[in-house]
DNA sequence: TCTAAAACATGATCTAGGTCATGTTTTAGA
DNA sequence: TCTAAAACATGACCTAGATCATGTTTTAGA
């Protein structure tokens, strides 16, 4: 049993006309990825949108000497490769791979183009979109230049649980499963030090589990230590 | 004596109706500002696109504890605040300081959306345009993530040199004068450590002179410095 | 259920670059 | 042209966090 306009809740897609969007849904094709596997490598050819359909996408950049920085984690619904597929001929500037199995939908650039054209309501979406993402970037950009492992950390904790947290008992659940290499990849920072400052917030009761369980017990706190060199974690005796 | 068509080689109104952009233009307004002055702050309702006419301006953004990293320089036919203009709404999420005497157009955005609404090619064009900028949002970001001082410092003069640099007998000098602190505060390092690397450039004859005038001297080797960390500069004898 | 491979954890160093202190040189404006 | 304020420069020191080394615990899949 096929969708008949799996585009329908994309946000992107909301605001092209009905006769578009099919036209678009009937363009758009599915694949899947498993673990280890990249969706697109920097340097690759970028003729598709994608869209994530099921489960988690990093956005990854390697430096010349091999490290490697995650840009971002895309969940259900985000749209990606936007940067370099508005480009004309421009390679990706980065790779995407999946954590865990995903499926994604992709598009050609072209066709989308065309319908923008046709659809300016949802041009300006995109531009809206774009603008999001662009201050997202510098806001990243602010706290790399700035803030030391501890904040940067907390920083991304209090994005992810906005992103993609569910409120629990006790806390707010991440449904994002990230180890500590990917937290600290993230974070600019290695996996010792992510290991170090996640201990601290543990025994200070900010944050508590691992990888496939990250739950934010004190999400005040932790906007605390996102914004202030002050008062570190460390300093503080784990609550009285 | 006024120009009649102010706008028409500014590269996001050039695709717009001749009709159009004279309606635009009838509606821009032009202010100036001198050092120590803000254009904008963080946090100010942003109500206006802007565009550089004259001298140089800087995108900052600032750290809760007081700390300042400048996100990008812009020159004559930037246009800037277009990350915080595409909300509706929402304020600046960053501070414009002119860098010297500065005459700036301003805007309104709302009118600017309404045209963009009717002239999609230049809708399209403005999707692209944030697509490259969130493109060098996110190389920067990579950079702060990844590279070292020395690296970052380099990375910051090889863009430089190709967005405000002029050939000149023996090397590119740069039309924009950046004091160690400007630099500084664009690597996200300091000052110290900034005159450091430039006093080693220096030496090893890469980079000469100071704010008013800033030369590369050899591009390719700045290229390399940016992109290894196996051979710093200042490992290296200041040329046979 | 067992087992190998990830992921997590912690301690012992080491160092890039921050911080502080104290000049010198350049620049701008009176 | 003089002078105060920026900008540039350099040394001494110190720490955050990288690196390396060596476990333990958790997870996945046979």
């Amino acid at each position: 049993m096929r969708n008949p306009d799996p585009l329908q809740k994309i946000p992107l897609f909301t605001l092209l006309s009905e006769r578009d969007r099919r036209k678009i849904a009937s363009e758009v094709t599915e694949a899947h990825y498993g673990k280890g596997e990249y969706i697109f490598r920097e340097g690759d050819p970028a003729d598709y949108f994608h869209i994530v359909k099921e489960g988690t996408v990093k956005c990854v950049k390697s430096s010349s000497d091999g490290k490697e920085c995650t840009l971002k984690v895309l969940m259900p619904g985000d749209l990606f490769c936007c940067e370099a597929a508005v480009f004309d001929g421009a390679p990706h500037p980065g790779s995407a791979q999946p954590m865990g199995d995903v499926s994604i939908l992709r598009l050609r650039k072209k066709s989308y183009f065309e319908v923008l054209r046709r659809n300016p309501d949802a041009a300006l979406e995109v531009i809206k979109y774009l603008g999001q993402r662009l201050n997202e970037a510098q806001e990243n950009a602010k706290v790399l230049a700035l803030d030391r492992a501890e904040q940067r950390l907390a920083s991304l904790l209090v994005n992810l649980a906005s992103r993609s947290g569910v409120r629990e008992a006790g806390g707010i659940r991440l449904t994002v499963h990230l180890t500590r290499q990917d937290l600290a990849d993230m974070a600019g920072i290695t996996v010792e030090t992510t290991i170090r400052i996640m201990g601290r917030f543990k025994r200070a009761r900010v944050v508590s589990g691992t990888a496939k369980r990250i739950v934010i017990l004190d999400l005040a706190r932790l906007k605390h230590l996102a914004s202030t060199t002050s008062t570190p974690c460390s300093k503080r005796s784990p609550a009285a």
